[in-house]
DNA sequence: TTGAAAGCGCTAACAG
DNA sequence: CTGTTAGCGCTTTCAA
């Protein structure tokens, strides 16, 4: 990422000697380098095993072919014999020879990797988008490096700067804040997609459709008989709001169910679903709603706590359901009905994204975005015991394999 | 991550022109970039503004300055004038230049970032690594790249080959299995830390003392006063028997407690915990355990629910602990004793050594280890309601913030 | 297949 | 500071 200092790790025979070695050294070493390649060289060289850089010269040497050969083996085998191709391998093999990936970008290849840069591995969105663009990527066979920006600004834009400067294929942000989004960013030199985020300026953006995540929930507890609906969380985040306003959609479009608002519990905390659930529950039996619809899933599964601890059943009682299918909030002991998550098909969208780019770029060229693409991706209900679906068992999910996060 | 194939992405005059062209257009290609930048070309060429590679050269005219000092400003900014260094950090924000990565580090260049190779974003210990190795790289003043082998070997040794390529400055490897390490690998061109793992052949190894991990849950257990211990989970998985030998380690060195061990259960599923915490909760009181020691955390989470479900109070009647501190698994309604997660810890002492290596090497000279490092990394218990310790509440950790899950 | 050669964009060296 | 230059390891081309 920063600028290089001191000596290059490899250096060559023409290093060791200093740079401006007169031609005559030049060329005896390019003979020795003939029969006895550096690698082999460093082998025989000393007690120590040196670590010394196979190129595909004393690959070539190796398996008595030309360096063009390799090449082509590597880049164009079918146009190789199968049995040079072997010997081809097999000396790679002994070598241990990687191809210098820095030199055979700047020969002209084609870097068959994305670029995705995440503002930390500890939100669950990211890791679904990590997880869905990985997915996407091997399909189409390409690799996908993930950088973790670690909620830095800074340190964002260095490793979208250092992606850039790898001719990576494609890159994929997910933007801490609209902040993150600099306009600068929308004339890449490489095709770009933001992830988990919206936008009307040219480009490619996919976005998680929240309006319609809160109006999923919304008519699912119409759908289940409610009669009278809580809906709770933080109006002052962008996203809960979004959540609201598709519930205030349903709310418009249906007669004879009341809708209350609480706009507190920030968004966080279970702790905060704990006391709205505890509270809600301990209204009068006449003024109790009978479905709470928390706007994120840690307050969901707070509020179950509390609507317990104030001595009622879910769902017998209140039915709950959450927003936005966190894993990691599966701690009640009624399974939750919520959203599933949508980060590992906005990670997909994306990548799906970068791949409609580099095809369009490879028909007509090379050129910028004008239009404005914004996909959204489309959300799922998952039903669960929260809102009277399946078995509310005391134990919740007692088959789901988590041997994944172990 | 595959061989290069296809046109290049970005094609030069040169190119446009195909590669032997007329030495004089070449030169009238170089003049015409000496007074109109490539990039600055691009813009005022068309309606459609096309993607165009913004080299150093480009930057070195837009601020007026020679190429060397770009060069300068990038890799050695106390040889250059402020000013100077301002106008060309303004010239290469004018025009987007991102360096091109691949050409410093093919001229000699450091790169200043290490690559982490995990099998999969989906399991605990993976991300707890890479949040470790990022803190730590960061800290350092390297990026980290991470690179998801999904669980295979053969893509596992691909982004290996990638990361050497790319002359990452040091890469990290969590091994799939003990096969998923190459003994081929132990000669890296490049510093290699082998994390999650371990072994006795030359190279350097972190890996979690799951054998500490056993002690000190069963020196818990026995601090808190059980007399009857049952310890669970299939002895056939390494990282499990490793926990046992542990609990064997203490049992030794203890009289007046009983232990007693249930080889079954896998490790992964919450139901197999449900069924021996189920069975056990049912036996006579005087045949009964008074702690269970689960040798996973999912295990735990089962069992507590299952002595739950038996009619039995934990910790009342059983005290229970898991042992590898997996936050997923915190799904019961009490908060489960375990051992602190120790992937963190893994990926910073990883990092610690590929420093350490590149230090040696900066010293000594570029030498392949000889010697065995492997480090482990000591656990720590976390003590909770499950065995008595703090609240038992009916909510676990009303405090938890886990809003970076969201 | 071979051998030779140009050039990708950069770094580091050198003589001004 | 400037301007120039060699060379990093590779891909591609071309003529043999």
């Amino acid at each position: 990422m920063t600028p290089a200092t001191g000596p290059p790790r490899w250096r060559t025979a023409r290093q060791h000697r200093g740079l401006h070695a007169p031609p005559f050294e030049a060329i005896q070493y390019s003979r020795i380098s003939i029969t006895i390649s550096r690698a082999t060289c460093a082998l025989i060289g000393g007690l120590v095993a040196r670590r010394t850089t196979v190129t595909i010269n004393d690959v070539a040497n190796e398996a008595g072919v030309a360096l063009g050969t390799v090449s082509n083996a590597l880049n164009h085998p079918e146009k190789v014999r199968p049995e040079t191709l072997k010997r081809i391998n097999e000396a790679s093999a002994k070598l241990g020879y990687a191809p210098n990936q820095s030199a055979r970008m700047l020969a002209g290849g084609q870097n068959r990797s994305f670029g995705l840069v995440l503002p930390s591995l500890e939100h669950g969105i990211s890791l679904q988008i990590a997880n869905g663009a990985n997915a996407e990527a091997q399909k189409h066979g390409y690799g996908l490096l993930i950088a973790n920006a670690d909620n830095d600004d800074i340190l964002s834009a260095r490793y979208l700067t250092y992606f850039m400067g790898t001719q990576m294929a494609g890159i994929l942000v997910q933007p801490m804040s609209v902040y993150g989004w600099k306009p600068s960013l929308a004339t890449p030199s490489v095709p770009t997609v933001y992830l988990d985020f919206h936008s009307s300026e040219p480009g490619y953006f996919v976005g998680a459709d929240n309006r319609a995540q809160g109006r999923l929930v919304a008519q699912h507890a119409i759908d289940a008989g409610a009669r009278r609906i809580a809906v709770f969380g933080k109006d002052e985040f962008e996203k809960l709001g979004m959540r609201i306003a598709g519930v205030r959609d349903i709310m418009r479009t249906t007669t004879g169910v009341a809708f209350e608002f609480i706009d507190e519990g920030a968004w966080n905390l279970a702790r905060d679903g704990y006391s709205v659930g505890y509270r809600l529950a301990k209204r009068p039996a006449s003024e109790r709603p009978d479905f709470i619809i928390a706007l994120s899933d840690v307050l969901a599964t707070g509020a179950v706590a509390g609507i317990q601890a104030a001595g009622l059943n879910v769902p017998g009682d209140i039915k709950v359901a959450g927003s936005d299918g966190n894993p990691l909030a599966w701690s009640g002991n009624v399974s939750l009905t919520t959203i599933a998550p949508p980060g590992y098909e906005i990670g997909r969208k994306g990548v799906q994204y970068l791949i409609a780019q580099i095809e369009e770029n490879r028909r007509a060229g090379n050129a910028m975005p004008t239009e404005n693409h914004q996909a959204l991706v489309r959300p799922f209900l998952l039903a669960r015991a929260s809102s009277g679906e399946g078995n509310a068992t005391e134990f919740a999910d007692p088959d789901l394999d988590i041997s994944g996060y172990l």
